[in-house]
DNA sequence: TTACGCTGCA
DNA sequence: TGCAGCGTAA
C-alpha cells in the first residue's frame, strides 16, 4: 500500500495552486523517493516538474510503486475541504483505482475522509538533461511574481538579459515599452530578500509572459525563486519547498526573428 | 399601536439574511409575545420558524395582534439603509397598510425614517408539532456551515448520521465521496467551539445540500446551532438568537429509496 | 439579479 | 486569523 503523511496540509494547497493553472490532469508517481509529477503543461509548450521527496513527509510508506492519475479541478474540491493546519493522509491500495486523503484537525475531534477515482492517463515520459547553465538568477520570488505581472501589461513576451551588470526584464508593445533592471544585492543579513546572480556567460532570451504568470502561481510556495538559463535551451524556473522538495517549470525560449 | 425598538440593528440585519433566500414574502405576526414569523420557503420544501420574544427588546408596544407582510427584498433594502450601530424602531399603527423603520445613530445626530407598504400574504398557518427528537447535535454554527458548503462539492444531498461513535456527514458523487466525521469534545472551556451530542437512539438521514447551505446563512446570529434528528420526520436546524428569541428551519428526510 | 468565492484589511 | 467588501459567475 501507500500511505503519505503531512502535518499541515497548507503545503498541499499551495502545490495545487501551483499546477492547476497549467495542468487539467496530472499522474502522480510514486516511490521510495517520494511523488513526483512530470508533465507538460495544457498547451504543450511548458513543462512541469514536482518532486516530494518521501523524506519530507511525517509518515511515508509505499510498498510497490504506482502512478495516481488524477483530474486537478476534483483534486482542487477535495483539498480546499481541509484547514491549513489539519494533518493530510494520502492512502491507496496497490492497483486500486481509487486514492483517499484523509483530514484530521490539530484537537482530533473531527476527521474526514475523500476518496477520488484515479484516471488512467498517457504516460509521457521526459527525459530532462541536466545541463550547466550559463547564468542562474536567484530573487525573491514575489519580486519575480510583480516583474512578470507589469511587464505582461506591455507585451505577450518578456525578454531576459543577464550580463555582469546585473539582469534585465524588457517588455514593449502598443503603450510603451518597459526594461526592469536588478543588481546583485550585498544585503547578506535578509537572504531571502537577496538577488544573487551567477553568470558564466552572458544570456539574452525572450518568453512568453502568459506561461511566466502562470509559474509565479508557485510564490507561495518558496520565498526565492532561481532562473537558470542558457542560449537556445529552455528556461528553468524554480521554487524550492521548504524541506520538501522542489517544483521547477521549463519554458523553451521564443525565436529570436518571431518577435514580430 | 405596535412598536418594537432594538439598540442595534445589526441583529436585525443578520436576521433578514438568514431568511431572504428562502422566502419572497413574509408574515411577520406581532402580538404581546413578540414578533412571530412561520412559513414555507418558496419551493414548499422547508419551513422557517422565528420567533423575537418581547422581551428581547429595549421597547415593545403591541396593543393589538397584527400580521404584517412584507416583501424582503424592499425590507432588506430599508434594513441596509440602517448603519450596524443604529437603533431601530419598528412603528405602526392598528390596520395600517404600512410600516415605519426609524434607525437613529447613537450620538442622535442622524435620524432617519423609512415607510414601506404591507402586503396581503395568504396565511398559510403551519402546526409544528413539538416532539421529542432520537438525537440532538450542537456543534459551532461555522463548523455546521464549513461542512455543509465542502460536502455540496461532492453531490445534492448530505447523510448525517448519529451513533454512539459521533456524528458523521457524508456525501458521494462523480469527482468521489466525502465522509466528515465529529465526535464530542469534552473541552469545556471554550463552549462556543464544543460539540454536544445527546444520543438517545442512533439515526441516520438525508436531506438535500440546498436546503441546508440556506439555513447556514444564519450562521452570523450564534455561535452554536443544533441539529435535532428522528427518523422519518424532518431535521431542525436551530440557532439562538442571543437574549431575543430562535430561528429554526424545518427539513424532511429524503427518502432513502430515491437516493439513486 | 442574486449568491458565492476570493482577496485585502483589521 | 477572522471578517467585510468586492467581483464574478450562475
Amino acid at each position: 500500500m501507500f500511505e503519505a503523511r503531512l502535518v499541515a496540509s497548507a503545503t498541499l494547497k499551495k502545490v495545487l495552486e501551483a499546477i492547476k493553472d497549467l495542468l487539467t490532469d496530472a499522474s502522480f508517481d510514486c516511490s521510495d523517493v517520494g511523488i513526483q509529477l512530470q508533465a507538460m503543461d495544457n498547451s504543450h509548450v511548458s513543462l512541469v516538474s514536482l518532486i516530494l521527496r518521501s523524506d519530507g513527509f511525517d509518515k511515508y510508506r509505499c510498498d510497490r510503486n504506482l502512478t495516481m492519475g488524477m483530474n486537478l479541478a476534483s483534486l482542487t474540491k477535495i483539498i480546499k475541504c481541509a484547514n491549513n493546519d489539519d494533518t493530510v493522509t494520502i492512502k491507496a491500495q496497490d492497483d486500486a483505482d481509487t486514492v483517499t486523503f484523509m483530514f484530521e484537525s490539530k484537537k482530533h475531534d473531527k476527521i474526514s475522509d475523500y476518496e477520488m477515482k484515479l484516471m488512467n492517463l498517457d504516460q509521457e515520459h521526459l527525459g530532462i538533461p541536466e545541463t550547466a547553465f550559463s547564468c542562474k538568477i536567484k530573487m525573491p520570488s514575489v519580486e519575480f511574481a510583480r516583474i512578470c505581472r507589469d511587464l505582461s501589461q506591455f507585451g505577450d513576451s518578456v525578454m531576459i538579459s543577464c550580463t555582469k551588470e546585473g539582469v534585465k526584464f524588457s517588455a514593449a508593445g502598443d503603450i510603451g515599452s518597459a526594461n526592469i533592471k536588478l543588481t546583485q544585492t550585498t544585503n547578506f543579513d535578509k537572504e531571502e530578500e537577496s538577488v544573487i546572480i551567477d553568470m558564466q556567460e552572458p544570456v539574452t532570451l525572450t518568453f512568453a509572459c502568459q506561461y511566466l504568470n502562470s509559474f509565479t502561481k508557485a510564490t507561495p510556495l518558496s520565498v526565492q525563486v532561481q532562473l537558470s538559463m542558457s542560449a537556445n535551451v529552455p528556461l528553468v524556473v524554480e521554487y524550492q519547498i521548504p524541506d520538501l522538495g522542489h517544483i521547477r517549470y521549463y519554458l523553451a525560449p521564443k525565436i529570436e526573428d518571431d518577435e514580430n
